[in-house]
DNA sequence: CCAAAAGTGTTGATCCTACACCCATGT
DNA sequence: ACATGGGTGTAGGATCAACACTTTTGG
């Protein structure tokens, strides 16, 4: 007999997360391998379960996967087409999430075979349409971060550089982020931080073969009252 | 026997609609009464169909329960909350959409025995979250019409003049748009609209106890390639 | 001293605000 | 003639891009 009965039709519900991240300051997505994903790639993410709403289930389905949490993660797009799946009707609700740069420990899991960053310039084929997922999600994130420039720091972990920042923004390709006008990017951030209390200064420097660079924090109280999801 | 069987756990989904239009200049929100919502008001909307997507589901059920088109409509969050319907649980798939003001054609249906439009400032209760689901919707259409100001157009039929155009922007709030700046809002519009060609001018002219206003219309081949949802 | 990257001052163009003003119609 | 709303010109302030410059470290 069969596990769910109802008198009317269902759909499946599941969740796909494009995880970014910065590797070698390029801007990079996380993919993984699972058994029954026609054993290529995809993104991960997995159905809802009863009694969780979906921001639960793509944090879940993130931790199963990859054993790791993330500072931002939101919904930015539904995926409905009856076929994009083969086997059945599966609406896949999409995220978007930041993963700091720095290790990454992936956790061991019986689904999942293998995990890796790939840049977003040159993504290998997906299961499904992932593809399409992961592309909309790449573009939303260039238009988040325009609109909500402080997502940046979600790829910062312990305080960061103006320059290193600087990176972060370029990574997206953004116009005004843009390549070496520091001096602009240093004047609009202040402009844009200074007002809202975003960043601190804090007492550390990076050191390297140069004059050695303060490292900034993100002020996480202010972060919060940031609007815009 | 069921209908739907299957070894795992699956959701509802629906759609539900908040449909904003002006009257009397005022922004308003399409609501309606139907046998089975607890007898209150509610958005329009209702279950995802076997075979159909997302956005097909919305625009059938608002169709079915209004017997109206819109020219603009579009996801802008779901709702999942496990509780939020104390029958069963139900995803929520919310859609923005826009209505020209002018008459309403309301199509008898038998599922909805009322129909009506509310100013946002005086909403009534509503049945499940919609409450909140419709709150969202607002705040959302104010942070596009700043993102995409010629969502602005769908509130009109048939061209629309300048003054009117600048009444359409001040029902959101805006700040840039806002109360008797005539000559800069006009500054503002062409600046935005004539590079893009968004905008053009017909020979025609409302009439009234005063000077004729030019007519305009929206150009509607640059306006989808418009950015930005 | 030199290389390399951090960090700052300032000008000129551009955009936006505020305010004043003229124009065309109905009564 | 006048009331009503349509429609425009423009000076001064704020904002932003571009470029040149100084500072501090390691080797």
């Amino acid at each position: 007999m069969a596990f769910f009965e109802s008198n009317y039709w269902h759909p499946s519900v599941a969740t796909d997360i494009v995880l970014l991240s910065l590797r070698q300051k390029k801007l990079s997505a996380l993919l993984v391998k699972r058994l029954d994903h026609e054993n290529g790639w995809a993104l991960p993410g997995g159905f809802l379960e009863k009694g969780e709403d979906l921001d639960q289930c793509a944090h879940r389905e993130l931790n199963e996967e990859t054993g790791i949490q993330v500072p931002y993660m939101s919904h930015f797009a539904n995926y409905s087409d009856p076929n994009r799946d083969s086997r059945h009707q599966v609406i896949s609700v999409a995220y978007l999430a930041v993963h700091p740069s720095g290790k990454l420990r992936i956790r061991a899991n019986s689904d999942v075979f293998d995990v890796n960053w790939f840049n977003v310039e040159n993504l290998p084929d997906l299961s499904f349409d992932h593809n399409k997922i992961c592309g909309d999600g790449i573009k939303y994130s260039r238009l988040l971060i325009e609109r909500k420039p402080s997502l940046a720091f979600a790829f910062h972990n312990g305080g960061f550089t103006l320059t290193e920042l600087q990176q972060t923004f370029a990574a997206f390709g953004g116009h005004k982020f843009s390549p070496e006008n520091k001096r602009n990017f240093r004047l609009w951030l202040k402009n844009y931080a200074d007002g809202r209390g975003l960043v601190v200064e804090t007492d550390k420097f990076r050191e390297g073969n140069h004059r050695p660079a303060r490292i900034y924090e993100p002020n996480l109280e202010a972060l919060d009252k940031e609007t815009i999801k």
